[in-house]
DNA sequence: GATGAATGAGGCTTCATTCAT
DNA sequence: CATGAATGAAGCCTCATTCAT
């Protein structure tokens, strides 16, 4: 029942260690990968002792929901900023501004996408990022069923045009972050409207 | 102190233990993930002993590393035969053939493609996987560059757009394999068609 | 940097804090048991601060220990002032007098009876609860003996059958506390009465 | 994922395994008290690693479940086999039957009261050792009853007459075997009887 | 070759205790 | 005095791997 205690660190308000182990568990699992991380590294790296992480978080399992939901929320609120807009004057220039939105939140985030990459589909993550890529596709399509409308695109199937555009810059953007050391933002981006254009163009 | 030792199932030839394991993890994987899985479960599958998986496989991590580089090399060689021809005729006809192939492919391998989205990147998969889809964009590079050199294709970058395309066609058709019940497939070939038309139409 | 510290709840003299902390432990230990009842749920009981429960304990096994040295001494108190009358002139009412207040106190203490019967014989508790039972025994034999020595009662094995009264009292009781929903006092006190009755009587 | 294994000790077949491991933990809980022994505590003293815990008993809570169980049915099956004879010849020698049997139960397993002793009303063993009692008692209930009606017997309150020798032999037993170092079994046997007589003549 | 009991490192989580504020 | 965030030892349990039979 006698514990000895060592010198604690530092007093931080709930909020900032709570930031502060999220910051290092994305470290961690961007370098060893999310299932092989352990809450020893994780609060090794934060510079805490093990047991300071249960104090901001009930399991390792609920900070990794909380990071992916999170994630998710934020791709789908950003997406929503450009793409709910109701009156569209320039189409194109909503073209672009949507793959630009997208790519460069994409690499603001790209430690985050380390992390997801690894979790595609473990249980529980399906749901969170599958319902969150189907809601992209879905404003994406609704976009292109209004530009349709409107008479500035001309496609055959939307929905699916929509998915593959989506998958296209995603993808590429994903790929590059994982597998290669840089990524030339402005030539993806160059070629991405130019695919949509041509993709969506009459 | 007499011990039975379980009756001896069965007495395979070295590569057909193998296959039989590889089959039963593949299951499992699909079934649980690949870090949830356990040796037990795998061997349960194939219905051996525990002891008998050591016979086939160093490591759990072997077996896994084998499956991986398997899958990868299929889908280099698979897409090879329908990219390095040296004589093409039709272009059109030959993305098309590519399109199809593709889908196809990865329609078959579905099982493997839900194992291997929980395990994207993770320690020695990322070389894998990153070479992979690298050599796939390589050829379809090659391809379209000859197009254009023949005059059928008109691309500006022509790296970029086959990597835009391949993610297109792949990201989809994993997203519809991860997430969606079903997968049109006729739906999906007949809309990257059009996107790839449209992608490197003059 | 800045660190909110709790308001101060309120100020109270060191006995005070420690009864309060006392008998927020006894309803917590009953409640959930010795072992699982932690720090935090007895000071949250008490309605202070975890660091506070160590101003007035030293620890949580002094707390228990405490308990139950005063528990037993509660007991053996109890017992002394019926059983060590020098001058008895109804040695019938006398017994009736100490079955009564025994069962009584027992029953007034019901939730201590419930915390240590799970607790019987932890280190350290055999001394505590043995020595008070073999006291009241103690006490017990002797008052039988002075009853046979006055002639009143007729005994050939004046300490067993202490250990057996006792026993029988005590046990009945306290299977009644712990496993029973309601314990019938008088029922219980009349039956004892006319068991020791039987067993002193010559 | 590498895991060292050290030098195996011995294999046996599960029963023995079991057994083994159910002993060194009476052991053990015996010493140490039940909540303060651990799971490398009694693998240690049955001299077997600490999964080999595992392959017999799904938890610690498990093992203790069955210790409890199989203890409590011991008691009930033993006394049964003394409390319902159908036909009594000799009411006495019935009742000296039964004290005889039961202290010879419980002095042949006194380590086993030893255990449980700590442990006495824990989550799940109110239910276990309380019915197991309350059988006990309702036998014990039906025994006397029978005699009263047989004419042999003379209570007024079988039922409680039942709970209250239960408790004066079993409780005196108990405390002999946990705080004292001997026990005298004949003396208590002789004590035992003399209160039972008298408490039943009529 | 085949088996599966045995092994033990290592992960997650709890909680008594300390002490800066 | 009071507070509660911080600490880390210690417990339970999992499972990859080994090897006697």
């Amino acid at each position: 029942m006698a514990v000895e205690v060592g010198r604690r660190r530092s007093i931080k308000p709930p909020g900032e260690r709570r930031r502060d182990l999220l910051d290092a568990a994305i470290r961690v699992f961007a370098r060893r990968g999310v299932e092989a991380a352990t809450v020893s590294e994780i609060t090794q790296e934060a510079g805490v002792a093990k047991g300071t992480f249960y104090l901001s978080f009930d399991s390792k399992d609920r900070l990794l929901g909380e990071l992916k939901a999170h994630f998710a929320d934020e791709i789908v609120d950003r997406a929503a900023e450009v793409l709910t807009r109701t009156e569209v004057e320039d189409w194109w220039q909503a073209v672009d501004a949507t793959i630009e939105t997208m790519t460069d939140f994409m690499l603001e985030r790209r430690d985050l996408i380390q992390v997801f990459s690894h979790e595609a589909a473990t249980a529980g993550t399906a749901e969170i990022f599958g319902t969150c890529v189907s809601r992209l596709i879905e404003m994406l399509t609704n976009g292109i069923r209004a530009g349709v409308a409107a008479g500035a695109f001309s496609v055959e199937d939307p929905e699916m045009t929509a998915a593959l555009l989506h998958h296209a810059v995603d993808g590429t953007l994903q790929h590059a972050i994982l597998y290669e050391r840089e990524v030339d933002r402005d030539r993806l981006v160059a070629a991405s409207r130019t695919l949509a254009r041509r993709a969506l163009s009459p």
